[in-house]
RNA sequence: GGUUCCGUAGCUCAGUUGGAUUAGAGCAACGCCCUUCUAAGGCGUGGGUCUUGGGUUCGAGCCCCAACGGAAUCACCA
């Protein structure tokens, strides 16, 4: 912020010209003044106190006489023990207000050429299944964060790691040739996920079966309970046959990767649609039975330089008792490769395509310890992003009893949950009845703006790190601090707007510096101000929360002042302009930082 | 058991690098405000030992230690 740093410069100098002695800006502490106080801004003054050696009133009494004397920015202040309230000048807050109005993307820091290279992972589903909740609060958090780096004058290259291959997919695989008769996608209607889902769970559902059949059989045979399931587990023909097909599909078996090829179109076709229902995408997507030979040659390499050792079995680890941490299996004692592994090796292809300086994995927080060793290990191996690898590491989404399980039914698909809130919002659109010169097309979209407005704000303005809770009953909510509040305050601002425009009001590229401003417009100029320091700080820890907090708490005050004030019918024509100015301004920070998260703004709800 | 994370109002959550007698929002409850730029709004009332106990200091919801409670993880699964 511009006076702030204004500010501290002037403080700096104050000190200097007092007391002789030079402080570092990050000494000087400026914060928002409290709303009980008079005075925008306020110096803490008890650091420098050791360097006053005076008392704390005193101290702030002469700073504040300076700034007063030395700077124009200060129009008067006031000392309360050892705080020192600075009330900033109008002019200054007009000037303030104009040089935001000038940028168009004000607090955003363009990317050039030269800037660091980001690639966020994120997303990375298995095929067999459709999405769920949990995989829309990796979604929307991989977008929003790969925007907000953007914002920050990084180059950002998105991407997805498919897993495509393994156990999972030969169980639905299988499942459709036994108990399917030729289903498509396009024959039952279904999405192609959902439709391999559903043939992931007919897998489930016999194997769970055969294992309780065969269990009871082994403990008539005298086995305990624990043993025989264990062994009707490993004996299941089902399983077997699945673990024959995944066999044939590493061998390469023209009919299983036909089939594997054709069932993954499916599944790609319905994420597809999940995902532009959502609103991301990736610039470039990797897929597991592409990678996952790689990692073996670089832990091979780690092998030989004496990075890692073989245990008898032939069998590879990395011993990292050194760094606080367990011996981690890399190479099964067949040679083949093992979860850790793959991420070696989609690694190394990712720095083949790319000069990457820093990679962020945004993947869920049971996944901590993975990343732990992920880091040491890339680092070993050579990697110069390893060790500062970001793990994006997110908190589940709990309901009210408890984790989502699949068998039990209790995930919450993706798409279904899009389609109820978009039917939710347009309900309530409807409801409010102030839309009948809508037609069906605008009506659509604005519930659809609004649907996933409500569905990603309320995923993303809790604290990544945290497990969160969602109700379903009591679904997502369309007032308070939510998204369908902050869209329909921008709605307002630009219902405004266009009829200031019909009214052939012109809005001015600059605002004359003798406005007289209410304590509230300063207020409110003060905390759209405040939006390029937030996408900053979002911006250092990845932390879409705090943008969508800061734009809920700014489209509050600027509600209040909507209500106290005026603005198309205000006499006074300078001031008319000015808070069309200053309307249209809280409107496009809003809108930029909505943007962030991956949130529309809607011009009519 | 080891490691990591979390614990703030009945519920869901904020709380910037430690700052101001009174720790904030929303939901839920109860009042008031649509002849006034969009009531998906605004104003008000009630509701708290910031899990507990120590410590650090001018000052702690925030930092340190311990306890209690909850979550994740610790596979030749991914």
């Amino acid at each position: 912020m511009k006076i702030e740093q204004q500010l501290t410069a002037a403080i700096i100098a104050a000190i200097k010209a007092l007391y002789d002695q030079d402080v570092t800006a990050e000494q000087v502490q400026l914060s928002k003044t409290k709303k009980e106080f008079e005075g925008h801004l306020t110096l803490v003054v008890f650091p420098f106190l050791r360097i006053s050696k005076k008392k704390p009133e005193d101290t702030a009494q002469e700073i504040g006489q300076y700034l007063q004397n030395n700077t124009d920015v200060i129009a008067s202040f006031n000392v309360i023990k050892g705080f020192l309230n600075l009330v900033i000048s109008p002019a200054a807050w007009v000037a303030l207000l104009n040089d935001i109005n000038a940028q168009e993307k004000y607090g955003f820091t363009a990317p050039t050429e030269r800037s660091p290279l980001v690639m966020i992972e994120y997303s990375s589903p298995n095929t067999n299944k459709p999405l769920h909740l949990g995989h829309v609060r990796n979604n929307l958090l991989g977008w929003a964060v790969a925007q907000i780096a953007e914002a920050n004058g990084n180059r950002v290259v998105k991407t997805n790691i498919v897993n495509d291959r393994g156990i999972h997919i030969c169980k639905s695989m299988l499942a459709w040739q036994k108990y399917g008769n030729g289903e498509t996608p396009e024959s039952s209607g279904k999405k192609g996920d959902h439709l391999i889902g559903d043939y992931y769970v007919a897998f489930d559902k016999h194997f769970r079966a055969e294992v309780k059949e065969l269990t009871a059989q082994y403990m008539a045979e005298g086995m305990d309970e624990e043993a025989a399931t264990e062994k009707a587990k490993a004996e299941s023909p089902l399983m077997k046959e699945a673990r024959e097909m995944l066999v044939k599909w590493e061998h390469n078996d023209r009919e299983v990767r036909e089939l594997w090829r054709k069932m993954n179109e499916w599944v790609y076709a319905g994420f597809d649609e999940t995902y532009k229902a959502l609103g991301v995408g990736f610039d470039k997507i990797y897929y597991e039975s592409d990678t996952y030979l790689e990692g073996r040659e670089k832990v091979i390499e780690g092998l030989q330089k004496g990075l890692f050792y073989k245990r008898e079995d032939g069998s590879v680890w990395a011993d990292l008792t050194g760094e606080g941490l367990d011996e981690k299996l890399l190479l099964r004692s067949d040679g083949t490769s093992v979860y850790m592994t793959q991420d070696i090796g989609t690694a190394k292809l990712r720095f083949q395509d790319f000069p990457i300086n820093k990679m962020v994995y945004v993947v869920g927080n049971e996944q901590n310890y993975h990343f732990q060793v992920l880091s040491i290990l890339l680092d070993k191996l050579g990697f110069e992003w390893g060790k500062g690898l970001v793990h994006f590491s997110y908190g589940m989404v709990e309901l009210p009893n408890g984790k989502m399980k699949s068998r039990e039914g209790t995930v919450v698909d993706a798409d279904e949950l899009v389609a109820e809130m978009v039917r939710q919002a347009r309900q309530t659109s409807d409801e409010a009845g102030k839309f009948a010169d809508m037609d069906e097309a605008e009506k659509q979209e604005v519930a659809r703006i609004v649907g996933m407005g409500a569905l990603k704000y309320f995923l993303l303005k809790v604290d990544a790190r945290k497990n969160m809770l969602f109700n379903p009953e009591e679904s997502i909510d369309f007032n308070g601090n939510t998204g369908p509040f902050i869209q329909y305050t921008y709605a307002r601002i630009r219902s405004i707007l266009r009829k200031a425009q019909d009214a052939g009001i012109v809005i001015p590229e600059t605002l004359d510096a003798n406005v007289t401003l209410s304590t509230k417009e300063e207020e409110i100029i003060q905390h759209v101000a405040e939006f390029a320091q937030v996408v900053k700080t979002a911006g250092v820890d990845y932390s879409p929360s705090t943008i969508a907090n800061y734009c809920y708490e700014l489209v509050k005050e600027y509600n209040q002042f909507y209500h106290e004030f005026s603005i198309l019918r205000e006499e006074d024509e300078a001031k008319k302009v000015f808070r069309l100015v200053l309307s249209k301004n809280v409107a496009k920070v809003i809108r930029l930082g909505m943007s962030l998260l991956g949130i529309e703004m809607p011009e009519r709800m």
